[in-house]
DNA sequence: GATGAATGAGGATTCATTCAT
DNA sequence: TATGAATGAATCCTCATTCAT
């Protein structure tokens, strides 16, 4: 955690160093994002870093929270009615997620690969990776009782498919959507087109449903 | 590409190097790969090195090649009948797939980290991932030809689909069927459990033929 | 020497400080200690510090007094017949003196290393082991006028040996009866044990005056 | 140990990094010796320093060796008749000792520190001081089967006042006899006043000789 | 009097690459 | 062809001290 000195600066001082670690962490993995370069960008010396933060891991460590709790604050702004069929919940779900990954790329990329690379190879991340597990699960369970998914699929395989996809999706949107930082509108926030997304979305899980529904059987 | 002088080694010497430079780019990206720790491994002189490969990147294009060939090796040596339907063919090439990334984990890893990661963020790269997506989607326009999948699909979501599959499956295999290097057998393979392997590809398969072949709807 | 704005603290503050910078001392030489880690503990500020101290080393120097004060306090406290047999005069003083560092490890600790190390190579060293020289020296001096010791002794030889077993006492008694901060009592002080000690003196002393002493040659 | 680059290297070149390692190590203790004033002073890379070895504390630990090593080959150039009275022995023992530290003054001053300081707290130091002891005590022990030291003297006392003679014994003799590094003859020797020396081991040892002798007792 | 952010030199160590032998 | 010593910039991190608030 980063040290009181840190939360003590002025806000414009602090989100100007946080924007540029996001920066530097986003186009370098854990250990080639150079602390040096950080510093010298955000025009502070080093040690002014090491009052705020512990070491390098600390700032990583932050950011990966960052990027967490914006996620859940996303996610959480408009939730859906969770007794809805799952699938429109799913279409709802990576909807948002998709939509975050947009507003949020860097953010994004750099809990990407945090999972990807295991860069820091403990109990956080593999926490992470559990629990993203335990919710796919849970979600294909609750759609097997509720009767949206066929009860003979193996939940696990389920799991699988949809954990894939919702993770393969965001890249494969900023491909096809063109999102990337040259893109960036005025409010820093990437317009994103939610209708071609929204067609996209479907079509992806029109064909989960039609492959896992029961009524298609 | 490797100087000639690297190919005028005598095979057990340009494969001990290699054998060892495999393991430090499965165990390190890029940028953490060291030439320091492969010489000394290696038992071969710094100097030497160079005289083999250009640089690091000379070095790390040649195990990437490499693994595309042994792969693309691997998935001609028993080639299916390119007649049949598109997801008993898929079913086949999932299944030499997943086989040739538990025969050699270590290339595939680097394989894996050089597409998820941007390593080497340049043409090589974008032109891999374009065979790729390239491949699929000629995949899906032959299956909607053959009367396979569902005509009103858009090709490209499912080749997005079938890409993302394929890219996470490996990953989860391994997870699931827990290969690693400690359980090797004799001659270096990792054993393959092909009776539950083919148990999660018909899971796997059947979800995505039923979402997207026509007989279902 | 300490500002004035030390002496103006709070006792209770003001020996809290000191009894970390003790510690700090004690587990660290001159150079390693730490004024980051001193004002840490203390919870006190960085800018207060200087507000007490000129630097660092002042500090320091001042620990140095307080040992050298304490040390006399202790000696003064119960000072013997100064006309006793010289060698029974240095059997309390050994005593004392041994008692004292297992009273006050730390000090003691933090005095030893300064004399050892040369660490503040300046005229304030010089002049302390300067000191210690002088003492001996007239003690020795004393007896041989008081016919305690052999008048043939150089008294500078015997001076160094009383020197000698004098400094490297302690570390010996620590040694042997096992002291160390794990075994401090209720009040913070060390348990000693006097007999166990004493036992042990009187041999060295015997020895001592057997070797210098008139009576037996 | 040092890697094989360094003792690759010139005699020269191997000569003149060492003595100024041990004059910086001489100098500082081993945390605020400083590899980067070494590589400086000895005009040098840094990198290439890393080359000849490990790390800091490999140097440290090659230094330790070489003094201990070096004092070993002095003590064994003129071995004493093992036979002869435990005085005798130790008053050539003492002789040689101190004759070494003026030899070699900056040697015997890193290993001097090494002791005092506990700079490095591990096995390999606390093996040392336990071979001091043991060796002293075992000479006692000879002593009393001997004849030469009063049966009643504890073993363990009389081991330590050698002990503590012998550490402290070099210093003093320096500052009596006033070697340090201005006095450095042609061959980088210090001349030693061999005949003012022996008088003061006399002294000292006819002393001890006295103190736990049986004959006088 | 108290605070604590800012500083920047300095610490050890690693690295890919070059080049003279 | 093979060698491996030399290089020096780069890495993260610690430190005592200053000074504006």
């Amino acid at each position: 955690m980063p040290k009181q000195s840190f939360f003590n600066l002025s806000a414009e001082k602090r989100e100007n160093l946080i924007e540029i670690a996001i920066q530097e962490f986003a186009d370098n993995d854990y250990q080639n994002a150079s602390i040096s370069r950080i510093v010298t960008q955000a025009g502070i010396a080093k040690g002014s870093f090491y009052q705020y933060f512990e070491n390098k891991e600390d700032l990583y460590r932050y950011l990966l929270d960052l990027g967490t709790q914006q996620k859940a604050q996303f996610l959480n702004s408009e939730p859906p009615d969770p007794e809805m069929n799952i699938f429109t919940y799913l279409r709802w779900l990576i909807q948002a997620g998709v939509h975050f990954e947009f507003s949020n790329p860097k953010l994004s990329q750099i809990g990407y690969r945090a999972v990807k690379n295991g860069s820091l190879p403990d109990e956080y991340m593999e926490q992470a990776v559990a629990n993203t597990k335990t919710f796919f699960t849970q979600l294909v369970t609750q759609g097997k009782a509720g009767g949206d998914i066929d009860s003979t699929i193996d939940a696990d395989v389920a799991s699988f498919i949809f954990s894939a996809i919702f993770t393969e999706l965001g890249g494969y949107m900023m491909d096809r959507l063109g999102s990337d930082d040259t893109l960036l509108n005025g409010d820093g926030r990437t317009p994103f087109d939610s209708a071609a997304a929204e067609a996209i979305f479907e079509q992806v899980l029109r064909i989960l449903q039609s492959g896992m529904g029961v009524e298609k059987r």
